[in-house]
DNA sequence: GTCGGTGCAAATGCTTTGCATTGAT
DNA sequence: ATCAATGCAAAGCATTTGCACCGAC
């Protein structure tokens, strides 16, 4: 797989009215709709990322998971990473760093995200627009919009 | 160096009035200001990157090289890529993606990219009002944008 | 008892780096 | 002579995978 195919957005057509359901329980779904299972370590690790702040990295959810007494693998920890983003439970954002950076995406609608240079603090940014815009971007191509990444670096102005 | 530091954003304040110059000058120029040399890799590896269809990775350039009679090794396409992207000739763009993909960022004001996740296309789009959302999101903010990156992912609408 | 899940360790693959050599001023 | 650049091979490092074992239905 090369570029993110974001199966976010396929799904979110069918979610976007369940946001009050719980996100383990549409991880369970989604994952007995392809015949896998909800197992402890799964739901541990989706619990870990919903106690992290919004934008994690794989090494940090290992780190959190290591500190639990419940441990879970490396191996694990990847291996969930990325069913959690086939399911369209979190996506993978940002670039120009050298660990991916993911994100709690299902029932989201966050525009997208702000990275302060200096102090590498990232904010999320919602500005509905900008998926007008993106979808109109689209319509006038033929194309379907699937998903959009948005990042801005910026720095505060007193600096410097 | 984990989050891109993007300078291009910090050398456009002075050169966006200078596109008319090559790049080659550009390169030379900010080489030298920090006492490096222009040498024939370096001016290969540009040319290289010149020629090549907008968005790159670092294989294809090192592909497209080997195919000159003039040899490049491997190190140090990637040091003079580094080097592009430090002096902001090119930059990294997309996410999601197993490789590090750059394009010419200098003198540009392409605003994002759209990514046909069928394909694997990946088409410039030019939009300045997401300049402006840009500087208004950071404006309120007290923040002063350094640059952006916008990537749509989308798909033909016929095909399924 | 079949299938998927887990953990470990080894492998993978992009990218970086140490080092000896070379070239320019 | 000095100082940086190059090429090669080796190292790094995030992520993936092979494989043996385990547990659920």
């Amino acid at each position: 797989m090369d570029l993110q195919p974001l199966p976010a957005a396929k799904s979110l057509d069918l979610d976007d009215l369940h946001i009050i359901e719980p996100l383990c329980a549409v991880f369970r779904r989604k994952l007995k709709s392809v015949g896998q299972k909800y197992t402890p370590e799964r739901a541990q690790i989706l619990d870990a990322i919903i106690q992290m702040d919004d934008v994690f990295q794989a090494d940090q959810l290992i780190e959190r998971l290591k500190k639990s007494q419940f441990r879970v693998s490396k191996a694990t920890a990847y291996r969930t990473i990325k069913l959690l983003a086939d399911a369209g439970i979190i996506q993978q954002v940002l670039f120009g760093a050298d660990q991916a950076h993911y994100q709690l995406a299902y029932g989201k609608r966050s525009s997208g995200l702000l990275v302060d240079v200096d102090t590498k603090q990232i904010t999320p940014i919602d500005a509905p627009e900008i998926a007008a815009w993106r979808d109109r971007i689209c319509r006038e191509r033929g194309l379907k919009a699937e998903g959009h990444r948005f990042v801005i670096y910026a720095r505060s102005v007193n600096v410097q």
